[in-house]
DNA sequence: CGTATTTTTGACGGCGTTCAATGTAAGTGG
DNA sequence: CCACTTACATTGAACGCCGTCAAAAATACG
């Protein structure tokens, strides 16, 4: 089952290194450490554990010292509102670094937290911020990590402030879904699924769940995604991105 | 006055520096070139230049080669789309590295655009980059200049998405009273003036000016702010604070 | 004093919220 | 294998914030 690489990556483009090992091989790691020097890898004291659902990685009022790079699972950043509302600002997926992605100080109020279980590395932050000074090709990566955070924030906003529900939907899941094939292309694994909620995706939009619910039922209707226990599974993502003029050209710098 | 290489590093924290000289002097040529070395200065060969309102700063089709430091008056970034319709994404103050403001490419679709007439330094974007490279002090500088545009990018994602229109408004005007009160103090300059329109905040916000105007209207009433000439003055930026709940912590990395 | 920009006003409608209840599937423990 | 629990999805009615459209008033500026 390991070794049929060819037919396996033929959906995305061509990926000559092996798939589904069990565990990371050493250039697919994760796109931030990806190649990197073995003596550099051992500086780093980096362990992978498992995380259920719903778990804290980070906290403002605990910063701690850790930095948490997403093997497999999804993550969020959210801002917790006393009434029980929130506001999701980030998802993170297989690859991305979940907390704190910046090796400094993290001045605003927000917490970031599992949706699903996850396999993450765990990395201390006074590490890596030092291995970036002394590694430029790692400080580039991590500026890079950073603008893409930018980036899809500003689209974020351009998405929530000017579009209906309808295309701002569709625009969040056609994101995902690019962001989701990099990842799976990146690491060799991981199936379709986009392992969020109504609610989860009523929270990142500014909208309620029941109003997604009846827009979602529309959007099933036309033969464009479903919906099955927790999880989106986009059935004609170019209709999705027809819907909503989605253009990727904002996710550019995702490796 | 230019041979103080050493508070460099100082700055940062403590600012003694002496206040209200009649042009800015060389530690206050702004918060991101404070205290630099001359000789660092030169290779930037910078230029102060002037720029009427509604000159575009920076433009996807023809990014060019340049950085604007704002001196003087205000720009905002903004993403707009074929019916005339804009979302403003970012607002750019006296100090603020206006555009391109990372020395790396920019891949998302965005314009930058003065709002008033401007004073603007000039700098060549892969000078900056170079001098990045080498001194440490300006690296740090423009990491933190991207992580509050992340910071402040995340706010007002959470503003747009959750809060009603009286406290979103009240919202953008504190932060932006806030940025212009360390402006004024790292410039010693300027007046306490926020140059928007109604238009300019509607297209901030996600809402049309006419919302924008019966709501300021409420705002005005109670004795919170004034509008003249295009411009916001707020007159009782406490009892605004404590409409919206407003916490400047995400403002913390600015200086 | 004329023109452009900005602000203001009114009527009307709809997108999306609120509240509350019901349906449905999966897990848990006895 | 069945009660019980929990999480997620769904539905309906009523409401209201805010958008749309259109026009007028106020203000800035040359």
């Amino acid at each position: 089952m390991g070794s049929r690489s060819v037919t396996l990556s033929a959906d995305l483009e061509s990926r000559p290194a092996s798939r589904r090992s069990s565990g990371p091989d050493r250039d697919a790691i994760c796109a931030l450490l990806a190649g990197l020097a073995p003596e550099y890898l051992v500086d780093l004291k980096l362990q992978v554990e498992s995380r259920n659902a719903g778990t804290e990685l980070f906290n403002p009022r605990e910063p701690g010292d850790s930095v948490h790079i997403l093997m497999e699972g999804w993550a969020c950043r959210d801002r917790p509102f006393g009434d029980g509302d929130r506001q999701i600002t980030a998802f993170m997926l297989p690859g991305d670094l979940a907390s704190c992605w910046t090796p400094i100080e993290s001045p605003f109020d927000h917490r970031v937290r599992t949706l699903t279980p996850c396999r993450v590395m765990v990395a201390s932050r006074a590490r890596l911020a030092d291995l970036a000074r002394r590694n430029s090709v790692i400080a580039t990566r991590l500026r890079r990590a950073m603008r893409t955070d930018v980036s899809i924030l500003n689209d974020w906003l351009v998405n929530v402030g000017r579009r209906q529900a309808p295309e701002r939907i569709a625009h969040l899941l056609c994101e995902l879904n690019h962001r989701l094939e990099i990842a799976r292309s990146n690491l060799h694994s991981g199936d379709r699924l986009i392992p969020l909620t109504q609610q989860d995706i009523a929270d990142a939009l500014g909208m309620t769940s029941v109003h997604v619910n009846r827009v979602v039922q529309k959007l099933r209707a036309n033969q464009l995604l479903e919906i099955r226990k927790g999880s989106v599974i986009l059935r004609d993502p170019q209709g999705l991105a027809q819907l909503c003029a989605f253009d990727s050209a904002y996710l550019g710098l995702l490796i």
